[in-house]
DNA sequence: TAGTTGACCGGAA
DNA sequence: ATTCCGGCCAACT
């Protein structure tokens, strides 16, 4: 199991609604240290299960999204309701 | 193997 | 509140 691999388990993970940050999901994975290895992971990954928009930055800001932009993440959180 | 990069964070100015 | 700087980790070339 690599170190993305469990990222996208845990970002696999977050319910719908709901949403986390990089730093929370690096704690996830147990590396509280590489909150900027899992924005890079996600950043790479283009795969649609897992669900990269449930992640935020720690100040409540969003930091990206490789299927939309950062508009397209907007709008899916508002829409499942974790606005 | 070593160097560069990035969807970050926290503290300081 | 905003901007700047250093540190930390994994992926990529």
């Amino acid at each position: 199991m690599t170190f993305k691999e469990q990222v996208y388990d845990v970002v696999r993970g977050i319910p719908e609604g709901t949403f986390m940050t990089y730093k929370e999901v690096a704690i996830k994975v147990g590396r509280p240290r590489a909150m900027r290895a899992v924005g890079m992971v996600l950043s790479q990954n283009y795969h649609p299960d897992v669900p990269c928009h449930r992640v935020i930055r720690s100040d409540g800001k969003m930091g990206g999204y490789n299927r939309g932009g950062v508009t397209k993440k907007l709008e899916i959180l508002t829409r499942e309701g974790a606005l």
